[in-house]
DNA sequence: AACAAACTCATACTTTAGTATGAAATTAAA
DNA sequence: TTTAATTTCATACTAAAGTATGAGTTTGTT
């Protein structure tokens, strides 16, 4: 009866500090351990059969082996659980960021579809004579235009123009 | 004995020191479980001692049963192997897109410290002349300069510099 | 010191941008 | 239909932008 209560002892405090048989990689090292481990339980079998009043104490020993067989097995060949675990990455994308036409400051300053156009087209890097020629329109009528749009905006120059459009998402 | 015996099993298992039973609420049942056990091995004691020549019998009911023991202790006890899998996630932050100079560009196309200078001021649209009063230089020193950048930036116009410019993020 | 790059400035010129003014044609709304 | 705004265009002008070339000065490197 000592026996088993020593076993559970034993398992328990052995099993304790995590890693019981962990780090062994040592495969081929397995049958013969399996070997050694039979020749020792006929040792115990012809030590514990002659002492008569032993049966307790052998089954407990096959017991103990055995139970620490299981769980080294258990550790070694379970798959491990797999838990995923979502990172969330922040990947900056240098996403348009999307451009939403402001009607409202666009009408309060009294910009007509035609200088939108021609302002638009501005801020694209074009000339005066290069607009006209898109819009098929004089080169006189795009410099209306501009110097209208200058005067609706408040600006001097045609960059400046760009830059307070685009601060008031009236252009892209 | 019996009695005794499964006493010791409870408080072994049940005032065991933390690191075992970590996420115990299953005391009592694993305890529970342990008696039945022993009293089913007490049984089969009895049994296989009465009939003669079956202590091998025995000693491997007992063998098989440690074993699965241990394995299902192993399984069920042990800390899960957490395999970290890491899933990148985009997140779009639509922060206001922070200006970080782009140097490498800059040194790439052979843009001067001073030429910069022009260039950011030219595209906070300032005129010619406004800058040349800034920087306390000539009208034509900012000409030279806005000359040079349009042929580095290879661009015709200073609208287009800007455009590209901020493209490029060599300018906020 | 020698050298290359960067910075400065000038002159002369061309091109483009921008202003001022006026006016005809078109379009949309009252 | 009348009115008002938009679009178009012209002329004449001024201002600014941009080109081409050359050269003196500063600055950092070998």
């Amino acid at each position: 009866m000592e026996g088993f209560f020593i076993i559970f002892v034993f398992t328990n405090i052995t099993y304790m500090p995590g890693a019981f048989f962990s780090k062994n990689k040592l495969y081929v090292l397995y049958g013969g351990l399996l070997a050694l481990l039979l020749i020792f339980l006929k040792w115990l079998e012809y030590r514990f059969v002659i002492v008569n009043h032993a049966l307790e104490v052998y089954v407990g020993a096959i017991a103990f082996i055995f139970m620490s067989l299981g769980i080294w097995l258990a550790l070694k060949l379970s798959k491990p659980k797999v838990k995923t675990v979502i990172v969330e990455k922040e990947v900056f994308i240098n996403a348009a960021p999307d451009f939403v036409f402001n009607e409202k400051e666009c009408n309060k300053l009294g910009i007509s579809k035609r200088e939108l156009e021609v302002l638009q087209l501005m801020s694209d890097g074009m000339s005066n004579g290069e607009i006209a020629e898109k819009l098929f329109v004089s080169l006189n009528t795009i410099k209306s235009h501009s110097s209208n749009l200058f005067e609706k905006l408040d600006v001097k120059r045609r960059t400046q123009a760009i830059e307070k459009a685009k601060r008031l998402n009236i252009i892209s």
